[in-house]
DNA sequence: CTTGTTTAGTGCGACATCGTACTATATAGA
DNA sequence: TCTATATAGTACGATGTCGCACTAAACAAG
């Protein structure tokens, strides 16, 4: 991928900076295509949003989705807001501690999730003969220990 | 990652989604610990121009990097703008096609290209030892499929 | 209780992304 | 050649990203 040019790198260093290469054009690809099957303006962020909550329980605040995924608050709370103007969500005051407002689904927001999983759906079966979840199944492991040491180096 | 309320999918489906998913946080993870080693307000995608345009040559038109890097050409047009004001690249006319500019590197672009190699060096070796360039091989030909079948997905 | 510090969220401004419409050039067909 | 279509790039506006500064609430020290 890289030529022997790059002097500022090592071999070793060159394998992995090709690795991240490949996972970013992966996942342009794959945001750029699952963007065309949302509807409404919503964007990808939306839908990872609306999925954490679903899968992991809403009632969180912004400050913990930011943190969760590795944006500023101030990105994450215009994300929040924008779940909020579309009703997907609503944004309740924590009993707890005046500060912070809950984020919470509603019917609609849940709906939605749903129906983002279904539209991506038809893009998943198409991609299955040719890439199969066994295939995924050998990189799964491999990529979540590399998300577990990144995630860990920051702080 | 998912879990059995999901009825939008199939078990293989969600293995596949489970996938993208993974790839998208490390995306992020890996994009915003670069996008911090870098200066002067250059974005990565200022660097992957750069970075694309020295391994593969440059007199490249904005419109073959746009869709090399899958975004529209309006976005390619304004990154590019942003390397030229920055002195990194240069403009010049395509003597055969009076509609296509052609994106030259300068010296200082190819220098700069150098210095971010250089910039992200102390991350990739601190990964290193918890993530060997022997992980990523054993990662990069199954991404590499996948990339590929993306890519000719599309269109 | 009082005061200094920390924390969740917002307002604002700078810049990035990208769709639509437009201009200038190129090219194919009659 | 003349005309219709296609193409590279730009102008512009809407929206997303995010750093900085600010407010309100919480908390810790005394």
């Amino acid at each position: 991928m890289t030529n022997s040019s790059d002097e500022a790198l090592t071999p070793e260093q060159k394998i992995l900076f090709g690795l991240f290469n490949e996972i970013g054009i992966i996942e342009q690809l794959s945001r750029t295509l699952f963007q065309a099957r949302l509807e409404d303006g919503l964007t990808v962020q939306h839908f990872s949003v609306l999925n954490h909550l679903v899968r992991l329980g809403d009632g969180k605040t912004s400050k913990y989705l930011a943190e969760a995924f590795q944006v500023p608050k101030t990105s994450m709370s215009h994300t929040v807001q924008g779940l909020e103007k579309r009703g997907l969500v609503t944004l309740e005051p924590n009993p707890k501690d005046g500060r912070a407002k809950l984020v919470m689904l509603t019917e609609a927001g849940r709906a939605k999730r749903e129906d983002c999983m279904a539209a991506l759906r038809p893009d998943l079966e198409a991609l299955l003969p040719h890439f199969s979840d066994t295939d995924a199944a050998h990189l799964l492991p491999g990529l979540g220990r590399l998300r577990k040491i990144l995630d860990e180096s920051r702080d």
